[in-house]
DNA sequence: CGCATTAGTTACTTTCCGAAAGTACCTTTC
DNA sequence: GAAAGGTACTTTCGGAAAGTAACTAATGCG
């Protein structure tokens, strides 16, 4: 008798009850910023004895804090609540090829800190042994460790089955991290993880579909649908690098022509402007400082590249129809004056019609995205579960 | 106060946990064909006296029977239950241009009866008062109607925003039919209805995400992920047709070169046909008997449409991972013999591995898919909430 | 015929939500 | 400045759902 559980959603008991509604009240006050618990009635449908018995539980558990009573104009002032800032601490790690990034957010996402490992080795214990140090020297022990790395993951049981770059095959980074550090920990790849970040903290908060568009070095994409990351059973959902696009001429590492990563990856726009004799195009960064000082050839090559990866989105659009596309990496982020050419080519190549200012987003995190979507994966697990990770302690009314 | 009921899962009150529950037991007697109590609670992981509440009612409803007692080598005999085939009806239109078709299935979507309408006109009007008086006219009153029609379609309000072929405009088909006929209504886009009966039903049943690809004259996807649809806030979601192959020198109607649906439609294969001169090739199927006549010209067509199918196929699972690939449309069904070239092509386009021969396969329903498609969409609701649609009876026991 | 074994049901408990009623705190009014 | 009225929140209680424990049902075996 096959399993039954596994593709379909699981049984119901009154305890899941109890959580979906706790979920439901903390996800009220995160998207409100902060809301009393009559707000919070009004926003979930509860009544108004369930939202307070939730809140209350919340409360006793650290997640929500009472601010000072607001009048209105007429009866008893409002006690708005917010998501305890000082309460819990959330880590995240991005392992990258010569240095990882270590972030530490509160419950809301706010980055509190960020440190630097660098790494000379790329073997995988001395890696994940630093990175459980670093977690262990915090001043305060976070509720939850998120990791994301590059190339391919399983997240279920958090091992890295195949990253070519740092050379690991089948390393079972959650299962040691976890036993190391006694932390939760989740696994994921990259992409995915800051892509669920920005669905629940960036532009995606009023989202519930959302595709996240990377383009740096490699260029892959995360999907989020109903809240939740599409990741497909082999955890390869996102694959766009080696899609062709319209243009053609560049033969790709994979053997094929036009390749959106072979056209508008950083190595492939540098390898362009080493062709053209361009000086200083050591990293993106050059070429970008020659453009901005004028250089044609330069700004040529930077707009024909915001033009390829406007038509990514345009395929991610017509494939997805997406609520919001939120773009990151080098390709996005470090030349913003190009995001104009980007959007008109999404715009021209895609056949939904939309309002690109509004579908097409700038990743809200900027540069921090690769420490705050780790975080993301601790903070998802924390507002769909609230009552698992965190445990109410038997809480006590708090306003005086 | 935005509402946030809209962008997450709603709060969750004891009747949704009721229903929850009803669903998990119903859809573990269709996976299994029959199971007894004690298999629906091993596999729900419910308790059996849960079980066995739920399995009164659903009996009660005419959703379940029980079969006759199979004796174990040990202890008492199960009692199987199956899906009561019996006990209600399910129907389904798909509108088209020149004719529209009614189909009939029970509980498990076994198709029973089809019924074919033709109309000169367009109007929406006489369609669909013909559609309802055929559904009227059956002997047995559907609990549920599924309508599937082309183009762009708001499944909310059940509204054919636009439809070119038929030249509608925001037609309020679900509003229309369910006043004239009194039964609860669905309408969806003809692809996505395909796909969500398969998803349930064909080839997908095992399967919580699935890629559902048309290709006839036109072209179009539909994405199932956790067993359900997503169709994009416009509801424009798998909107495949003028994605770029990899293959160039046709131009599209849209203007741009080497869109899918310009080089795989069934018009686009014809015209090139037309271009090489071949003989008795008014239509697909003429163009498929040439080819097994022993036309090379011909089955080269064939085997290069095959193969840009192959390459789209490739598109979906690159970006999506589903679990399967579900075919449909002349494009795979006329012409089975081609399936190995469209399968290599995709293994070869794809960056991600599989078993093709187990992944990518036709529609199980064939030809029937354009009616058991719009069925499915009833089934959808009586799988995921059983009691809405059917109320229970004041239940008995069944058994002797 | 008693006994072991498995299937399913009945009786009772626990846990959750919601409605009604009560308390808290503020503004307005006389 | 005390009473009235209004909104926010809490306490109390009843209903509904699932679970546990104990029971009956049906079969094979010695």
């Amino acid at each position: 008798m096959t399993d039954a559980l596994s593709l379909h959603p699981p049984a119901r008991r009154q305890p899941a009850i109890r959580q979906g509604n706790a979920s439901a009240v903390l996800r009220a006050v995160l998207a409100h910023g902060s809301a009393a618990r009559s707000e919070i009635a009004a926003a979930t449908g509860l009544s108004a004895v369930s939202v307070g018995r939730q809140v209350t539980d919340l409360i006793g558990a650290g997640v929500l804090r009472e601010l000072s009573p607001v009048g209105a104009e007429l009866g008893r002032p409002r006690v708005p609540l917010e998501i305890d800032l000082h309460g819990h601490r959330v880590a995240g790690i991005h392992i990258g090829l010569h240095r990882s990034s270590l972030g530490v957010t509160d419950l809301r996402g706010n980055l509190l800190r960020r440190i630097e490992l660098t790494h000379d080795s790329t073997e995988p214990r001395p890696i994940l042994e630093q990175a459980a140090q670093a977690v262990e020297t915090l001043p305060e022990r976070p509720i939850g460790l998120g990791i994301a790395v590059g190339g391919w993951v399983q997240p279920i049981d958090g091992t890295v089955v195949e990253n070519d770059a740092l050379g690991w095959r089948n390393v079972e980074v959650g299962t040691l991290l976890r036993e190391r550090t006694g932390v939760p920990v989740w696994v994921e790849s990259n992409v995915r993880a800051m892509a669920l970040a920005e669905s629940w903290l960036g532009g995606g908060s009023q989202a519930a579909s959302l595709a996240y568009l990377f383009v740096g070095n490699v260029i892959g994409a995360g999907i989020v649908i109903r809240r939740a990351l599409h990741r497909g059973p082999q955890g390869a959902a996102g694959a766009i690098a080696h899609v062709p696009l319209s243009d053609r001429g560049v033969t790709c590492q994979c053997g094929r022509e036009g390749c959106f990563q072979a056209l508008a990856s950083d190595a492939a726009v540098l390898a362009r402007a080493d062709e053209l004799g361009l000086d200083g195009t050591r990293d993106l960064a050059g070429l970008i400082a020659i453009a901005r000082g004028g250089n044609t050839q330069a700004q040529g090559l930077l707009r024909r590249r915001a033009r390829h990866v406007g038509e990514g989105v345009a395929l991610l659009i017509d494939l997805l129809n997406p609520e919001l596309v939120v773009l990151a990496g080098s390709g996005a982020l470090d030349a913003p004056e190009y995001l104009k050419d980007l959007r008109q080519e999404a715009s021209a190549k895609a056949h939904t019609d939309f309002e690109a200012e509004r579908l097409i987003v700038p990743s809200s995190f900027g540069a921090d995205a690769i420490v705050v979507g780790p975080c993301g994966l601790v903070l998802d697990a924390v507002y769909q579960r609230p009552t698992e990770l965190i445990h109410p302690r038997p809480a006590r009314r708090l306003s005086a």
